[in-house]
DNA sequence: AAAATTATAGTCAGAAAAGGTCAAAAGGTA
DNA sequence: TACCTTTTGACCTTTTCTGACTATAATTTT
């Protein structure tokens, strides 16, 4: 396993672990917890926990900086068509992860199910399309799914 | 005996050997091991280990990049096999649920399964694509599928 | 209060570490 | 010979990791 999964897993878990879903680190103590470049961190950070990978992070430099990760609270009324709202008509494979982990969360949808879609709109799926066309047909296939199997 | 076929016999021995069948190996450790260029690999990899022939096969670039291979069990089946057999690399929407009645008649997958295929497979999932990347792309999600859920 | 210093975090470009593609050359076979 | 399969190599793309330099905030000094 690559440092930036070893990493992305670890702030996972401390950020489940901790009360509201928020975690405030300092980078440098990230840094040097996993011996990298504290660097290393901003790209974990911007690959793995952007807002449409389900995670709002805030940060402050200076004296007492520190990262804070919060995990973005899926409502529990009616999250279906609150995903289905939140969809635009592009879908990365990692975004889409992110709303088959909700579903899950919430109990919408079974273990079984959620792999089923997350093979249909794999990038292993669509290979013969450009990035482009993936992510709107991605986009599609799953609001479809969304609307007649859910 | 070609080097194809020894590179092919070595991975299923390896891949048997693994649990769930599934085996993770670097390209270039594979073709230092038989001394030949990398692109070999993928060679062996295209012509063998092809849905049609009952592995499912994944892939990651960069750092920590890998080349994993599943073996199918259930592909043994006659159904599934038969059926992977008559299956080119298009499929029409009437083609998908043809076989969708078939597995489901021999009871290879559930009714909620084949309602995904479907929609994930439907014209109206695939709308921004071309009727030849429709049927492509149809091809392509059923086979990944299938091979994922039986 | 202003200036200087210290403590953080951010950015960006380049190196490194994989795997992918494609076409040409080589080898076999009907 | 004509065709198909295999092998090779040059070039491409993606992902990760590193480090030099920049920006901002708090604290200390003048």
């Amino acid at each position: 396993m690559n440092l930036v999964d070893v990493i992305e897993q670890y702030i996972k878990e401390e950020v489940n672990k901790c009360d509201n879903d928020i975690l405030e680190v300092k980078r440098s103590d990230l840094a040097e917890l996993f011996s990298c470049v504290p660097s290393q961190i901003n790209y974990v950070i911007s690959t793995r926990f952007a807002p449409e990978m389900g995670f709002y992070v805030e940060t402050r430099r200076g004296g007492g900086g520190y990262i804070r990760i919060k995990k973005i609270p899926a409502y529990e009324d009616d999250i279906v068509n609150n995903i289905f709202d939140k969809i635009g008509n592009k879908m990365s494979q990692r975004v889409v992860n992110v709303y088959l982990d909700a579903l899950l969360d919430y109990n919408v949808i079974e273990k079984d199910t959620a792999k089923i879609i997350k093979v249909a709109t794999s990038d292993k799926s669509l290979q013969n399309l450009s990035q482009e066309e993936k992510d709107i047909t991605r986009a599609s296939i799953f609001k479809n799914i969304i609307l007649n199997v859910i």
